[in-house]
DNA sequence: GCGACAG
DNA sequence: ATCTTGTCGC
C-alpha cells in the first residue's frame, strides 16, 4: 500500500487551504459491499506522553487479524482544534497503517466523515491520501444536526442536515439505551452506504467492534509507555 | 459580539 | 484525549 508522507502545515491558513483543496477530491459514491478486510482507526493520549494511534486489521467474518501502532511525540504533534483533527492524528495512523502487514480494503475512522465545517473530517482526509474507501463514526457531533428526534430502538438513525439541508451522514443508535454514534461517508461511499456498513458491523456494545477493539488497543499501548 | 466546538 | 467515585442497572 502506498502511504505518502502527512506534512505539517505550517500555518491555520495553509491548513484550511488545503481542507478545501482536499475536499474537492471527495467522492460521495460507492458501496462497501464485499468488503471484508478493513483497518479500524483509533487513538489515545495523555499530556505529556506521546500520542499512540492504533489500526486494527479486522476481517468481518474472522475478526481481527492484526494491531498496527503509531507512536508520535507531543512535541511533534499539531494542536488540537476543532475542524482540524486530521492535522493532529493522521500522521500517527499513517504510521500504524504501515505496521500491518497488508492493506485493508477500507478505514473505520474514530470521528468525522464529510459532517465537517469544510467537507473533510479526518475520515475524508486519510480516504483521500490513501485513495481508499473510508467512513467516519464520531462519539459526539461536530457539524450538522439531525432532523429529528433519534429513537430509542437499536439500530434507528436520522439523517444529519447541513445548515442549507444537504444530507451528511446519519445520527445513529447502535445499540438501546446507549449515546448515538454519528455516521458520515469519508471518501468513495455513499452516504446511505455509510450507513448500511456501519449497521453491519458486529456491535457488542456502543462502538462496532472492530473500533472497540482499537480502542482498547491504544489505551493498553499509552499505558504501557511508562 | 456570543456560542459551538470530532479527538 | 484525559482528569475522576460512586452509583444506577442489566
Amino acid at each position: 500500500m502506498e502511504i505518502p508522507p502527512f506534512p505539517k502545515p505550517e500555518s491555520l491558513e495553509a491548513a484550511f487551504a488545503l481542507q478545501k483543496a482536499l475536499a474537492q477530491r471527495v467522492v460521495l459514491a460507492g458501496s462497501l459491499e464485499g468488503v471484508r478486510r478493513i483497518a479500524a482507526l483509533d487513538a489515545s493520549h495523555k499530556r505529556g506522553k506521546p500520542l499512540v494511534a492504533v489500526a486494527v486489521l479486522y476481517h468481518l467474518e474472522r475478526g481481527p487479524l492484526s494491531v498496527g501502532l503509531g507512536v508520535v511525540p507531543e512535541a511533534a504533534l499539531f494542536p488540537y482544534i476543532p475542524g482540524l483533527l486530521s492535522f493532529r492524528e493522521a500522521p500517527a495512523y499513517l504510521e500504524a497503517l504501515r505496521a500491518l502487514p497488508e492493506a485493508p480494503e477500507a478505514l473505520l475512522v474514530d470521528g468525522q466523515g464529510i459532517a465537517h465545517p469544510r467537507g473533510l473530517g479526518i475520515a475524508g482526509h486519510l480516504g483521500v491520501h490513501l485513495d481508499l474507501p473510508s467512513l467516519g463514526v464520531a462519539k459526539s457531533l461536530l457539524y450538522g444536526r439531525p432532523e429529528a428526534p433519534l429513537p430509542q430502538e437499536a439500530g434507528s438513525a436520522v439523517r444529519l442536515l447541513s445548515p442549507d439541508g444537504r444530507p451528511l451522514g446519519y445520527a445513529y443508535r447502535s445499540r438501546a439505551g446507549v449515546k448515538p454514534l454519528y455516521v458520515s461517508p469519508g471518501h468513495r461511499v455513499g452516504v446511505e452506504e455509510a450507513l448500511a456498513f456501519a449497521r453491519a458491523l458486529p456491535t457488542r456494545f456502543r462502538l462496532p467492534e472492530p473500533l472497540r477493539l482499537a480502542h482498547l488497543e491504544a489505551g493498553k499501548a499509552l499505558r504501557a509507555l511508562d
